[in-house]
DNA sequence: ATTAATTATGCAAACGGTTGCAGAAATAAT
DNA sequence: ATTATTTCTGCAACCGTTTGCATAATTAAT
């Protein structure tokens, strides 16, 4: 039925061994039997049976990558199938497969990576969200299971990591606002506990810093990654005043703001987003955003990974991928 | 190092057919040794190599999911990634596992498919987009390979598949239009070939003709996938005039249309959309679209393709998941 | 108590590859 | 022509499971 490596053999006159070490190219083989090999596979239309050669190599040549199991934040949130096709793009290259799985909670995910390193199904793991104290960091440092991950992990020596200059994007968009004129910006983030927000809030710091602003606690809000969240924030802030401009990290939560402020009638306050989703383009003016080429975090994160898998590591432990400003 | 079914059976002094047996619940297996194996399992924290399993039974228990290589329709519409989340949904309930790849163009996704299929890398596929004379679905019945469709196929007796009443769907829209007093309505579907699209069509011609109005052939178009093919079409159509509403088979089409009505400042024309994406909420005033509930059809189409995989089919080919009139 | 029927377990081959080691064939050196 | 090298290929064991068949253990029947 399937045409396996003894059928090849067979034809070509050769040992499964010889056959076997003409599909991995070893350099033992002579060319006239490489040839010979190399017709048979053809005329029998051979595929090597990837599980066989999982099994006896040890290696599953499988990347696992595990999504957030809210939907919602998948399909608002560009970033995760941005930063997938990237990584496809370079698994493909490298005749890698990826196997993918969700979580219900967060709590699983520890347990779902356990069962893909345990049951052999992966040889490393792709971690798109990180934060402080991360249990899957954990987990996965002290099991020795190879990982990257897209963000900046608070260990940037030994752990393998892809990620924008956040703090050079954030500081790039407030110098934008100050340059436009306004002088009180308030700034409202993600969870605290994301490496992301973080990074974002030290670049908007800096900015103020550097052009003699003063920063006001008041106007530093953490929330979550939604527009509700983004919302709701801003009518609290409406209610104390005292800015003219607001600096978020997300664009779910810049339309958000958005929206309150329309409400309150306040069109003058200026507002920026980040992670140049559709939806920034169809605000009405366009939102002032960050692009930061999740496809790219992915390539770079799934190189960095199956490179240091396959010892083929350039002796880089990441990436730091451009960002650009996106002026609405 | 790694814990084998051999250790397990050392510990519970049983042979490793036994553990194999106890690890598919075989009925042949005496309680008593069941649970002395399932202990000796637990203590040493066996977790049965997959890839073994694999080559032993010729079952994968993995199934192909082929992305679209274009970025921007993944990240712009929600569809695909709410679809995958079913997916792994139902793949996760059942123990299957999902591989994910992604083609350049058209052409190389029957080149992927083979290979997977060939190299024993999955026991069947979910297509998602689905085209009249499909290669790829071709492909999959000549080769005898389990697949399963989101989309209408032609073939509806022979091959598994889950839907929106795309037909019913399209027809409510058209009634909602003309119930709120339009009269002249312009169908702009995406590519014809798309059998999604001749289904909509379909349902839009019969909510016409129930009402006694005409079909008018100069405000039928058929464009790409995209905002701005919506916006020329619209463009185009503005020219000749004759029609006060619009209904489209996309959102991003419809957004597009709205783009091109709001420069012309024809803001008496109603438009409305399809998919209930993100963006359709942030148009002002929300537009009027359908929700299809995709993970719901991510989840289904799992669901056809597993059960029959595992002979556990309940005789049903198909499904039909319920869309929703969502007003704007 | 012996035999028959039933139930539970083990043996060994198979799945389709890879790879260390030994030895054959080809080439080079004496 | 013989031996020493080098280059190439094959043998056989192994990766960790599953499963048909044989047999040991248990229970039922005589």
């Amino acid at each position: 039925m399937r045409v396996t490596i003894k059928d090849v053999a067979k034809l070509a006159q050769v040992s499964p061994s010889t056959v076997s070490r003409v599909l991995t190219d070893n350099p033992k083989i002579s060319m006239a039997t490489k040839e010979r090999v190399w017709a048979a596979m053809k005329t029998l239309d051979y595929h090597p049976n990837v599980t066989a050669r999982k099994l006896a190599t040890n290696a599953t040549r499988t990347l696992g990558l595990v999504l957030p199991g809210d939907v919602n934040l998948l399909a608002e949130n560009p970033f995760f199938v941005q930063a997938l096709s990237g990584i496809t793009t370079y698994a493909r290259e490298k005749d890698y497969y990826i196997i993918l799985t969700n979580t219900g909670t967060d709590k699983d995910e520890v347990n779902a990576l356990n069962h893909l390193f345990k049951c052999n199904l992966i040889d490393g793991v792709i971690l798109t969200v990180v934060r402080e104290e991360d249990r899957c960091l954990n987990f996965l440092k002290e099991n020795n299971h190879p990982f990257v991950v897209i963000g900046r992990p608070e260990d940037r020596e030994e752990t393998l990591w892809v990620d924008n200059d956040n703090f050079q994007a954030m500081y790039e968009v407030v110098n934008h606002i100050i340059r436009k004129g306004y002088t009180d910006i308030a700034f409202i983030g993600g969870s605290e506990s994301l490496t992301v927000t973080k990074n974002r809030f030290s670049g908007y710091k800096m900015a103020l810093e550097n052009r003699g602003l003063t920063l006001n606690n008041d106007l530093i809000k953490e929330v979550k990654f939604n527009q509700e969240a983004g919302y709701e924030v801003t009518k609290e802030l409406l209610k104390k005043g005292g800015f003219d401009a607001i600096a978020t990290t997300d664009d779910l939560i810049a339309v958000g703001a958005l929206k309150a402020l329309k409400e309150a009638g306040r069109k003058d306050i200026y507002v920026t987003g980040f992670n140049n989703t559709p939806i920034a383009h169809y605000q009405n003016p366009p939102l002032t955003t960050v692009e930061i080429n999740a496809d790219q975090l992915g390539y770079y994160a799934a190189k960095l990974l199956i490179d240091s898998l396959q010892k083929k590591s350039n002796g880089l432990n990441n990436y730091v991928v451009d960002a650009a400003l996106i002026k609405g």
